[in-house]
DNA sequence: TATTATAGTGAACGAAAGGTCACTTGTCAA
DNA sequence: TTGACAAGTGACCTTTCGTTCACTATAATA
C-alpha cells in the first residue's frame, strides 16, 4: 500500500513535471490528481524536491534497465529492409509511449536546471541512439549491407534527423503522422545513399 | 527613456526566463538584476504574462528580421569547400550569439507551454535551416556541385545533425569545442558522400 | 485484546509570489 | 514659473506556495 501510493506519486509527479515543468508543479494538484489532500504526500516524500530526485532515480534506473547495456542491443538487420523495419518498430514505441513521452518531454524542459538531468537528455536525445547504431552499422558492413565508411558517423547521421522528428512529434503531436512518415523516407534514402545493392 | 528601460527589461526577461523558465522566474529579482524595485516594472508592463508575450514579438520579429525571406538566404556556395566554410561560419554565429542561445534556450523550456513559442521552436529547430539549405543545395545542384538527389531530403539530412549538436552545446556548454569540430567532420563526411567531384 | 505503526486528514504557518497605490522626483512644454 | 506627465519608490494587499503538526482511521503485530 505504502510502495503503491509512493509510485503513484511518482507517476503523477513525472505526468506534471513534464507538462508545467519543476517550478509550474505544485504539491496540491499533484495531490489532488491522486485523490489525496496535499499533506498526505510529505507522509511519503519530505519535499517536492525528494520527489523531483526520486523521479530521477527512477528514470535513469528505468534508462539503465531498458537501453542501457550491450543485452539491450539490436539484432543486426540481414537485409536493408529489415533496418527500415527495425527504425520504424523503434520510433513508433518511442513516439506512442506515454511514459517515454513524458519523459522526453521533462528532460526536454529540466535539462538546463538540473545536472542529472542534462546528462541524462544527452543520453536520451544523442548518445543513446548514436551508440546502439553504431552497434548495427558495424554489423551492417561486416555482413556488407552498408558501404565501408565510419560506422560512428553514419549512425550520427542516421540517428540525428530521426531525433529531430522524434522531438517534433513531442512537441507538435498533430504531426505524428506525417513526422513517421519522414522518418522511413528518410531511412529509405538513407539505404539509396549507403546500401549495397 | 522610458523606451530604453521597457528594451532592458525584455532583456533581463530573456535572460532568466531561458535560464529558470516562466514559472521560475520572478519580478522581485528581474527588476533587481535592473536596479529597479518591483513596481517599477509594473510601469512599462502590465504584468508579467504581458513582458513574456512582448518578449515573444520581439523574438518572432528577430527572426522575421534576420532569417524570415528570401533575402537572408545564404549565397549558394560556388565550391564544396565553400560549403562547408558556410556552415561553419553560421555554426559559430548561432553557437556563440549569447541572444541567439537564450532564445534557443527559452524555446526549448517553454516549448510546451505556449503555442507561439511551440510555432517559433520548430522553426528554429527544424523548418528553418531545412528551408534555407533546400535553397543551397538546390543552387548546388544546378550546379552539379552536388549529385542530383531530392534537395529537401539533403537539407534535411544535413541540418538536423548540425542542428543536435547545437543543442548539445546550449545543453552541455563545456563540449562545444568538441561539438563543432564534430560539425566540421560530418560536414565534410556530408560532402564526401553526396558532392560531385 | 491491547498496541503500535502506517496512511491519510484538515487546519495552520511563514515565506514568497504577482499586483496595486499613494507618493516623490525629474524633465520638458506652455 | 508652472503644470503635466513619465519614471521610479516603498508600503501594502491577496493569493498561493511548500511545509508542519496534531489528530483519526485502519490494519497488522505482539
Amino acid at each position: 500500500m505504502a510502495n503503491d501510493t509512493k509510485e503513484r506519486i511518482l507517476a503523477a509527479a513525472l505526468e506534471m513535471f513534464s507538462k508545467n515543468g519543476y517550478a509550474g508543479t505544485n504539491i496540491r494538484e499533484l495531490s489532488a490528481s491522486l485523490g489525496l489532500v496535499k499533506s498526505g504526500v510529505y507522509k511519503h516524500y519530505e519535499s517536492k524536491e525528494a520527489i523531483w530526485n526520486a523521479l530521477l532515480d527512477e528514470m535513469i534506473a528505468y534508462y539503465a534497465d531498458h537501453f542501457g547495456s550491450a543485452e539491450h542491443l539490436p539484432p543486426v538487420p540481414d537485409s536493408l529492409e529489415a533496418l527500415t523495419q527495425l527504425t520504424m518498430q523503434m520510433v513508433n514505441i518511442t513516439v506512442h509511449d506515454e511514459k517515454i513521452v513524458m519523459t522526453r518531454k521533462l528532460l526536454t524542459i529540466e535539462q538546463f536546471r538540473d545536472g542529472r538531468a542534462r546528462e541524462l537528455a544527452t543520453r536520451h536525445f544523442l548518445t543513446g541512439l548514436n551508440d546502439m547504431f553504431t552497434h548495427v552499422f558495424t554489423g551492417m558492413m561486416e555482413r556488407r549491407l552498408l558501404r565501408q565508411d565510419d560506422p560512428k558517423m553514419l549512425a550520427f547521421a542516421y540517428t540525428a534527423p530521426i531525433s529531430a522528428l522524434i522531438h517534433l512529434c513531442d512537441r507538435e503531436p498533430e504531426k505524428t503522422e506525417d513526422a513517421i512518415r519522414k522518418i522511413e523516407a528518410f531511412s529509405r534514402h538513407f539505404i539509396a545513399t549507403y546500401g549495397v545493392k
